[in-house]
DNA sequence: TATTGTTATACTCTATAACTATA
DNA sequence: TATAGTTATAGAGTATAACAATA
């Protein structure tokens, strides 16, 4: 990794494309979150594209399954979508028959969420398919680090650390 | 039902916003990641609103200050942003005459970019502000955990994880 | 009036691909 | 033919605001 020793007066000295410096970018928390993030994603969905559901997707069928009886706009809330959005979404998923809708007498306002069987069943199937994605998209980090990494994040949002997974 | 703890005095709600449960998904790397990032950058722009910049473009101008002569598409490269967005990014700040393009003589398909005075001038003052802004969204962290977790994002994306790359 | 969800618009960014102008 | 950049389109997701139905 050689540093590209340019002339520092030089208004137009070119730059090799794999000499690009980041200079103190790479120690900027949300920098390297974001590129961690993106590079992640990308590795995930380049090593198999053929997923039955986006990312996204199966979060929401997840929790969905994971809390019969939610509201619809308390789980947007507890993943960070948009309300705007998680209606898109929901109804994209009931349109492919993994979710279904249910307005409780009690509240006529609010939605309900409950998982299909086919929903079940996909999400069963994504969850198996992800768990080796993500840990083969983070492959470099041992078990230490990843619940390290795991344990700082956490610590950023303010939750409690994970048990173990 | 997931326990809910509710009083007899709260609204009639099945499950609460905060009671959503995530289930394992906390354990998941890209979930989590996904998750620090949206929510460090929500505080980022919910502490000070009235930024020069957005995040993305104060990156390109600060890397394209950083390596004089560097190409466009390099720079795109490097930060992992499409071409085709970068033509936008670069055309935007343009406009705003915070950046320059050149092409230069000895091969006129590419596009070298520098950074004008004013250009210089509203990175340096987003320099400091974002410095500011960075620590705050994670000032749950001590300055060995914001270490540590730098570290581990540096493994997760194969660079060195030394001070500057 | 406040809350829940929906719709709509604008904007950011990704994913593709076609296109130009060079090389 | 290949490369650098541009343009265009489709899509995901955010940011806002207006809106309807219900509480």
């Amino acid at each position: 990794m050689t540093a590209a020793p340019q002339g520092s007066d030089d208004p137009v000295a070119p730059v090799p494309a794999d000499a690009v410096a980041l200079g103190d970018l790479d120690g900027s928390v949300s920098f390297m979150l974001r590129i961690a993030q993106v590079t992640v994603y990308d590795r995930i969905f380049s090593a198999e594209a053929d997923l039955p559901l986006k990312l996204g997707e199966h979060t929401v069928l997840k929790v969905v399954g994971d809390n019969p009886g939610a509201r619809q706009g308390a789980i947007a809330d507890k993943l960070m979508i948009k309300w705007s959005h998680m209606t898109k979404v929901v109804s994209g998923l009931e349109e492919r028959g993994l979710v279904e809708r249910y307005v409780p007498p009690q509240d006529r306002r609010s939605v309900f969420l409950r998982l299909t069987d086919a929903g079940r069943h996909v999400v069963a199937d994504m969850n198996l398919r992800l768990d080796a994605l993500d840990a083969g998209a983070t492959a470099a980090l041992d078990a230490d680090d990843r619940a390290e990494l795991l344990r700082l994040l956490h610590k950023i949002l303010g939750w409690p650390s994970a048990t173990s997974s």
